[in-house]
DNA sequence: AGGATATATGCAGATATGCGCATATATAGT
DNA sequence: ACTATATATGCGCATATCTGCATATATCCT
């Protein structure tokens, strides 16, 4: 039970469902997050870090860079029913699309080469 | 996104997940599933409230009780979909399995009458 | 109407959560 | 080794959440 409580948890946040829905598109490292949602650095560090934990997400490091990407083969099953209920629900509004319009163009680079 | 949101919040409570665990083996009075729980008159009352209000469970008053039951028609379709996760799901512990135990011998009455 | 019972709810206290700020850590390039 | 960049994290604050207690409300029965 508490696998299934940590996923859910984990889900149970705006931001986190954000995120979340942003790497059903694609993988992002911490900073394509920050521009896709428009938040701040710890803000998208943190809440990839819970995600992770509650077994949605794995991480890859690139160089400076560590990328983001949903874990389909995660031990966690609970998480993997959520993220794919997720991913064929038909959950979409506003501040979604505007994420998905800004992942469009968010570039892997941090923000202090401005 | 917000009627998401809402169903998943009312499920990362342990307490709220037992008695939606309870529910799905039988419709419940507040009564019932203080005895099935062993938890308190407000508790109990509180948390199916917050289900209610996210829209998995439906209301009956029966005399002097107040039936509750998973609402399988609900408008919050994300509802359904997590009820139906967790109904399908393998999730099963010590908790659980007490209070479904507990649940067996649960009767139609309150605390007032000893 | 009055008493008994079942459920809902206002309130206060304890705990958990989310965030920004500042700073620590890790990697790459010179 | 030094600098620059990307990410992680300790800390403190504001807010949200959960619970018990006491009490209000609703229904039934006489």
């Amino acid at each position: 039970m508490q696998d299934f409580i940590k996923a859910i948890k984990a889900l149970s946040d705006e931001t986190r469902l954000r995120i979340l829905k942003v790497l059903l598109e694609r993988e992002c490292c911490v900073c394509e997050i920050m521009q896709a949602l428009d938040i701040s650095q710890s803000r998208a560090s943190r809440n990839l870090g819970i995600l992770q934990d509650a077994g949605f997400l794995k991480e890859r490091r690139d160089g400076l860079w560590i990328v983001y990407s949903i874990d389909w083969q995660a031990e966690n099953r609970y998480a993997i029913s959520l993220a794919t209920l997720l991913k064929d629900s038909l959950i979409s509004n506003e501040i979604l699309a505007q994420d998905k319009e800004r992942l469009k163009h968010a570039v892997k680079k941090g923000v202090k080469q401005g």
